[in-house]
Order: structure tokens, then sequence, then C-alpha cells
DNA sequence: CACTTTATTAACAATGTTGTTAATAAAATT
DNA sequence: AATTTTATTAACAACATTGTTAATAAAGTG
């Protein structure tokens, strides 16, 4: 019976989030998440310090999450090449399907304070660090064995994320266009996930030699 | 000599758009707007009653921007179709090259305000709107003859958008993580676009039939 | 030249926002 | 049960930020 004690740490958590995402660090004001988590906005100051450090520790939360996808996106397998690559983008895609508003999130923070890139770029490392070289390796002798056109890992690496970030980025504006009235995002969201694919798949298909 | 009098204005002006494209509305302050300008920030309000205002004006003008990017994508020319897209992905990423900043700049101040879509629906809509049909038509057409791969036009655009925009949102990512000390940013450049322009004209050759 | 409009300044008002504190209640610990 | 630690509240302090005003100078106009 000690987890109600949590309890209202955790909703202001939540309606903290909730806010950052939507509104970014400055943009976000302490009363809102406060009243949002319905408790008296000195219990925010009580669990959280300050509104930088409530704002940290989301962030890290945030960063965090992306540090695992990374390490998901190119697990292992002793699929073809071709195949891994293809898992790779589906995986990814439903990774930025389920924390649509990361994207957008990680870039305006660290647009806004630079410093905070450190963060970033240290979870990057460790997660995906020894990975890009592995995945280098792979593309190169597919490439020699003809299975695949040759690239760079990273060149791939930034079509991928590109092709499926920033659908996400967009989408707020897809939504204030579309009125709210489109139910079938998710009929979108599908076509979407097989458009990228299909481009990335065409991109690595060999000219015939 | 009635010029000196706008230069204060213009001064703001400029100061302003820097800050707002760094920081977004809600991180700009006036008075530093007022500092950068070299102007008393009661001077900011003189010309530009409030802060809101000020946002306003450059808002306005770099949607246009954006409304004037888009007629010039798909100009009409008498080249064949392919050719008439990879001038256009051409176009587009130049043109995002030109004015790095502003794929965030709307992005961000449409999330956290979503109001603000009003303005870039008109502009793209007023500046697009007969635009995508007529491409869709010619995109028909192309495919019937065999020349490109059966297309919905929205796709492609998205493509397109994606690809060219997403590397400049990221890209003070990138800057935090070289230290700067990445002289040879125009490279990246002419090599991302080469590669985009890649991918969209694998994503349209005809399979096979 | 008289006067009306425009530009500019410094000081200040108003408000919103973050963060604090002191008092109190509840829970846990001994 | 006494005491210490944790939770909670309401009021408030401190500060930053936007916006105003009243006084003054400069420029333009009849």
């Amino acid at each position: 019976m000690t987890k109600h004690i949590n309890n209202k740490e955790q909703a202001i958590l939540e309606a903290a989030t909730l806010e950052f995402f939507e509104k970014g660090y400055d943009g976000a004001r302490t009363t809102s998440i406060a009243r949002n988590a319905g408790v008296t906005h000195a219990m925010l100051h009580y669990y959280f310090k300050t509104k930088e450090q409530l704002f940290e520790r989301i962030f890290k939360e945030t960063i965090g999450l992306l540090g695992k996808s990374l390490i998901g996106v190119f697990t292992g397998s002793d699929k073809p090449v071709l195949e891994k690559i293809k898992d790779a983008v589906e995986f990814h895609f439903n990774f930025i399907c389920e924390n649509p508003h990361l994207p957008l999130f990680i870039i305006r923070e660290v647009v806004s304070r630079p410093e905070r890139f450190k963060l970033v770029k240290e979870t990057i490392s460790e997660n995906a660090g020894g990975l890009m070289t592995i995945l280098q390796q792979d593309f190169d002798k597919a490439a020699e064995r003809g299975e695949i056109e040759n690239v760079e890992a990273s060149t791939l690496m930034l079509d991928m994320l590109s092709l499926n970030a920033f659908p996400f980025l967009i989408q707020p504006l897809f939504q204030a266009a579309m009125g709210n009235r489109l139910g079938n995002v998710d009929k979108f969201y599908e076509t979407r996930k097989k458009e990228n694919i299909e481009l990335i798949m065409r991109r690595l298909t060999p000219s015939k030699s």
C-alpha cells in the first residue's frame, strides 16, 4: 500500500510528459502541469524540485526509449541482408508509430538548447555505436555478391529516418488539414509503411550490370 | 533619405526572425530581440505593438516563402515527366537548402498552436491547389505509356518532402555531433541531393512488365 | 514659422511564472 | 507512544517578461 505515495508523482510525470511533448519546454507551464495532474503546484516542486529537473527526467526517459529502439532496428538475424533491411525499416516505422511525438520532441529541444545534444549523442553511440560498422561490413559483402547495390550504411540510415519520421513530424498539420475527420489514419500509416519499404528496397536493387 | 526610418524597424525584424527561428515563439524574448537589434525594447512595441503581432508578421512572411516555392516546384515545362520530377526534387532541395530553418519553424509553431495551421493551409491551397490534380493526370498518362510506375502524386510529394526536409530538421543535431568541425557540409548536401533524386527516380522506374 | 505627426527614451505598471516557506497532517520508525 | 520522516496545503516571495505611459526630440507639413 505504499503505492499511493507514487500516485501523485506519477500523475505529475504523465501530465508533464503530455505538456512537454505538446508545447515544448519553453511553452510548458508548471502550473498547467500541476492542474492537469490534479495536484497543487507546490506538490510539483516538492517531488521534482524545479521545472528543469522535471524536464530532464522526461527527456532522459525519452532518449532512453530512442536508444532501445536503435538496438531493435538492426538486431542480428540469419536472414539475407535485403530481408534484414526490410525488417529494420518496418520495425523502425512501427516504433515511431507508437511514439509519434518523439521525433519533434527531441529535435525541438535540442535545437533550442544545443547542450542537450550531449545526452542524445551518448545514448545513440552507446546503443548503436558498433552496429553501424558491422552493418557496413554486411552491406559491403552483400554488394560484392551482387545481392544489393553498393551503399553507405549511414546514407541508408538517413533515408530510413527521413521517410519514417517526417510524416509524423507533419502529422499535426495533416490532422489540422483533415479537421480530425479522418478515421482512416491507420490506413494511411499502413500505406506509408509499405511505400517506405518499397523505396528502400528499390534503392537497394542492383542496377543490371 | 526616408530610409533610415525603416532602419530600426528592419533591424528588429531581422533580429526577431533569428530569435523566432532559433527559439520558437515561446522561447523568444522581446528584450533579447530588441537588444540584438540594437534598439530599446520600447521601440519594439512602438513598431510592432505586441510580440504576437511581430511574430505573425514573420510567420506570414515565412509561409509566403513556402508558398512561392511550391509554385516553383512543379512549374510546367515540356520535358518528359521523369525529367520534370527530377528537376522538381532538385528545385525543392535547393529551396530548403537556402531556407534550412523553415521546416522546423513551421512545424514547431503549428504544433504548439494548431490555430496557426489555417494560414499554412490557405497558402498551400492557394499556391499548389490546382497543381496536384494536373500533376496526377500527368502521372497517370505517363504511367499508361509505361514511362513511369503508377503512383499517387500525393505519395510522391510526401516522399520528396520527407527526404529533402528531414536532413535539415536534424542538421542541428549533426552539427552538434560534428562539433562544428565539419567544413564539408556542402559536400554532404550535394551527396544528399543526389541520393534523394536517385531514390525518387528508382521509385518511378517501371518494374519490368 | 507654428503645428502636427513620427520617433525615441527611461521609468514603470501589470501580470504571469517559478520557486519557497512555514505550518500541518499523515505515515513510518524507534 | 514518542519521534522522525514524508506528504500536503495555502500563502507568498522573487523574478522575468510583456506592455504602457508620459515626457522629449526630430521630422515633416500647412
